[in-house]
DNA sequence: CGATATGTTGAGTTAAATCAATGAGTGTGG
DNA sequence: CCACACTCATTGATTTAACTCAACATATCG
């Protein structure tokens, strides 16, 4: 059972890991998957809306997102992805894309056959079982989402997707003591939270005026932990963490 | 092959066969699933926020939503749900409810144990894979739902989700020429779009000006399904249908 | 039939958008 | 190494879509 902290999938075992408990077969199976990685320039678009997808995408480092372009320039993010996420897996049921998948930074990705993917989830219906809860969770948070982008102030907002940004990272363990990257622009946050640029500029003035969070070099430090969850009024129910779970 | 239209589970059989195709086998066993069926009345809370499920509930007859009570009693409905639709399938993989389930009109639901559909998934890995993919549908409508709510004026925000539930049911076959059941409140349509009640009153009323929908006795009329698509620039991509409606 | 839920309309308010300009980083090629 | 270009961040002024509050009308139902 030992982790195997080299091999260029360990991203996804670890976030497995910190979902359910993998034999040493289902690891063994899982680190054997055929995987063709590539790094990736930001702001690439690694499938895009309308195309069928044919594999699956593995981030290994860096960040990726889900968005689709509206009219005119604007667009909309659905979710961010960090190492260990497969962002695309709803395409081995769903192969055409009704949205686009790019990276946001430098990434390294993992691309993997869907008849691989298949084949994994038939000889061991228990990760199949992993795969379809982590497409749920994706739902939920979605529907999280929902409820920011039509109820939640500005502020609440944001702060919101702060507490469950560094949770999602904290529960990989890719987040230190109550900070963690945040390698994206103002403009990838306005597209997110569905505001513009210049009001996202100035709610994060006005948290950082309160000493709620610190936000520079891409790193978000949360300096008021306790505020910025009343603030939101955040519930990580809906994030359904299971082992490294809240502070 | 034939279907059985007595047969109590026949809408869950006919959303099955509006997505994949059945062999007898599989058929037989979802209508052998041990079911528990219940009339219920409307606006009856189904399952809460918090608890634990067991068991899936699947709609036979009427309306029910997801939602989440948000302060100060604002609620925000997530999904509409109609017969043939299990809405709290994800309770499978994620017994905690993240939300509530509730019926919108009085309704008959067949509750089923987790115990009977896991084993329907495993026996057949195909019934499974369409269960799986139903989930996934839900998220891109989720997806879809969010860009309305960030993106979208009031007016096309309604006109999109008329298009959506009018799509919906027509390919089940509950929809008639361009019109079809919506027995719901404008408060319903405000829980769902995240406007204000008043508002959507507005909005419908300029609707009707136009001369695009009518809406009286619970039944949507779509007096100009092009004008209504292009005004709210519908894109049905994200339904993901398959076939056309049975009989 | 009265009671309660639902729908309708007007008036005033507000959170966030838009428009516009400027400043601060970052990177590339000459 | 600097200059140019470009992206990203910041601030002010104005506009607007949708909200809130309040009153009243009309269904619907026991």
């Amino acid at each position: 059972m030992a982790s195997n902290f080299t091999h260029p999938l360990f991203p996804l075992i670890r976030k497995l890991d910190s979902i359910a408990t993998l034999t040493d077969e289902e690891r063994q199976a899982v680190e054997n998957l055929p995987v063709r990685i590539r790094a990736l320039r930001a702001r690439h678009e690694i499938v895009r809306h309308g195309e069928k997808a044919s594999q699956c995408c593995l981030i290994l480092e860096g960040w990726a997102c889900r968005s689709k372009v509206i009219s005119e320039g604007k667009r909309q993010i659905f979710s961010f992805h960090i190492a260990g996420d497969i962002p695309d897996l709803q395409s081995l049921h769903i192969p055409l894309m009704d949205h686009d998948l790019c990276t946001l930074t430098q990434a390294t990705v993992a691309f993997i056959p869907h008849e691989a993917v298949r084949d994994l989830t038939m000889r061991f219906p228990s990760i199949a079982a992993v795969f379809w809860r982590d497409t749920l969770v994706d739902a939920a948070i979605f529907r999280e989402w929902m409820i920011s982008m039509g109820r939640r102030t500005a502020f609440d907002h944001l702060a919101h997707l702060f507490c469950e940004l560094y949770l999602k990272q904290q529960a990989v363990g890719l987040a230190g003591e109550h900070r963690c990257p945040l390698p994206i622009t103002q403009g990838d946050l306005a597209d997110a939270t569905s505001l513009s640029n210049v009001h996202v500029n100035r709610v994060l003035k006005e948290m950082r005026g309160k000493g709620l969070i610190t936000l520079r070099s891409n790193t978000l430090v949360i300096e008021a932990w306790d505020e910025l969850i009343r603030a939101a009024e955040f519930d990580a129910t809906y994030l359904h963490l299971q082992k490294r779970a809240v502070p």
